[in-house]
RNA sequence: CGGGCUAUGGCGCAGUCUGGUUAGCGCGUCCGUCUGGGGGACGGAAGGUCGCAGGUUCAAAUCCUGCUAGCCCGACCA
């Protein structure tokens, strides 16, 4: 992409409103735009990082075996009163009226709408287990809508929900879903620690929440220093596996991490030797829920057993928060100057900057490098605008690509160009030929993920 | 929803208390010249129903009333 064809509204000034590093650099950064009080567009920089995550949180999806889908972002009342929760929901869910007067929401979350479609449809345990997932808006009438797309009304999130014969098969699907999470975020540059938490609206006795510790949490966590060290990293996990996903499961969960709410001091001062204690906060960025029957007796979701028996489905749900982590992986990755997007995420891989856009041998260098690293399947932002260099640095440092190409008449009269690294700041010349061989070794065309239809 | 506050060009702000020339400043934008490896300099230009509605007054960004939107603290929350 060129930048003098794109749209990039950076700001050199720091909005008013924003109060924390990921609403501030989203705003600077040109990502986002409010529309009104936690309700953001998404710009294309913005954009191109929210569709990344996203394609991360599909593939481990798929790659768990669950089934990617799309239902609406309006229901019908209806169907939460088979539930019961629409009373119970109270002011934080939207409600619409339609041109009839028929009572309709916009979606906080989706078990009533699932569970009617496998109600209508899935009626033997030869279809099970089944877990169906999507990714879409939601909507959600906070008090006090707040730092940016990190608490905002709207926003973006995957959900699933399993459906099985028995409590054990849905624990292994809770197990499946743990693992796969564990995977995404670390996929993202994150570690997101599970932590047993309480459920809230959507019920249910056994959930995990996913924390990323940064200071600008929501929630105070409390917990074992040793959960740090560990990761999942590329070890090979077969997800029908129930004993090995159970092991990951229990390695994860075995050192002490909870939120306030599930805190008890005495089983943490018990458990933990006092220089692995970690008080710290944390932001949310997904929960798994098992809560067995709880929406399919009220909305008489069944399958026949194979004794002939019709049984109630057990049940869990699963989220995680895509819009979120855009703000979360901010907090977590940026400098005074800027973000630092984790490789994976970042809305381009590489910045490159043409120093002297108007000579004739910096344009000729940049345009051949360019077409190059496009052809080579490298994602390539490049400053090709008539600015200075102070004010492209300063751009480049402040959108966070992870690699930037530096391209100037010095540079070239010695048959260089410079490849810096922006989380740290090293820097090495090259030739512009070993540059592109290094990028495109590094990010070369990424290879298919199995059975990534979704795209 | 309680408490506090804000609304003036794309962004950040001054002006409001004490009404009175043409509503200013910085950034950004556009044109030109010089520049050219960390937000450069100079010259010129465009861009504003002063949140909305009503009222007071000879005169309202400024005073009064009502409304709307947004922000902060708290309670709440993926």
């Amino acid at each position: 992409m060129r930048l003098s064809r794109y749209f990039l509204p950076v700001l050199k000034e720091t909005p008013a409103d924003a109060q924390i590093a990921s609403h501030r650099l989203m705003l600077r950064a040109g990502m986002i735009r409010q529309a009104s009080a936690g309700i953001y567009s998404w710009l294309p920089l913005g954009f191109r990082v929210l569709k990344k995550i996203e394609r991360i949180v599909h593939e481990e999806q798929i790659r768990a075996g669950h089934i990617p889908m799309l239902m609406p972002t309006l229901q019908s009342a209806d169907l939460w009163r088979e539930s019961g929760r629409y009373d119970d929901y109270g002011e934080e869910m939207l409600r619409i009226k339609d041109r009839h007067g028929r009572e309709m929401l916009y979606g906080p979350t989706n078990e009533e709408l699932i569970t009617d479609i496998v109600r209508a449809h899935v009626t033997s345990y030869r279809d099970l287990p089944l877990t169906l997932y999507h990714i879409q808006w939601k909507f959600r009438d906070e008090i006090r809508p707040r730092f940016g797309v990190m608490r905002g009304r709207e926003f973006y999130m995957k959900d699933g929900y399993n459906f099985d014969l028995t409590r054990e098969d849905a624990l292994h699907a809770y197990n499946r879903h743990m693992v796969s999470y564990i995977r995404t975020y670390e996929r993202m540059g994150l570690q997101a620690i599970p932590m047993r938490a309480a459920s809230g609206p959507i019920g249910g006795d056994n959930t995990h929440e996913f924390l990323v510790l940064a200071d600008t949490g929501e929630s105070e966590v409390f917990y074992d220093a040793a959960i740090t060290d560990l990761r999942l990293g590329n070890r090979e996990v077969d997800y029908n596996d129930r004993e090995q996903v159970a092991a990951i499961c229990a390695e994860f969960t075995t050192p002490y991490a909870r939120t306030d709410e599930t805190h008890d001091p005495a089983v943490f001062e018990a458990e933990v030797p006092p220089e692995r204690r970690r008080q710290s906060r944390g932001i949310e960025v997904g929960q798994i829920f098992y809560f067995g029957t709880k929406y399919s007796e009220p909305m008489g979701a069944t399958v026949v057993n194979e004794k002939g028996e019709r049984v109630h489905l057990h049940m869990g749900s699963h989220g995680i928060g895509v819009s979120r982590l855009a703000g979360a992986i901010i907090e977590a990755f940026h400098d005074e100057r800027g973000i630092l997007w984790p490789e994976e995420v970042a809305p381009f891989q590489v910045g490159l900057v043409n120093l002297r856009q108007g000579d004739a041998g910096t344009d000729a260098a940049c345009e051949q490098l360019y077409a190059q690293l496009q052809a080579a399947g490298v994602e390539v932002l490049y400053d090709d605008t008539d600015e200075r260099a102070g004010a492209k640095f300063a751009t480049m440092d402040l959108i966070g690509l992870p690699w930037r190409l530096t391209v100037g008449p010095r540079g070239l009269k010695a048959g260089v160009v410079e490849l810096t690294e922006r989380r740290t700041g090293a820097s090495e010349e090259l030739k512009p030929q070993e540059a592109v061989a290094r990028l495109t070794a590094r990010f070369g065309p990424r290879r298919a993920e199995p059975d990534a239809a979704w795209l």
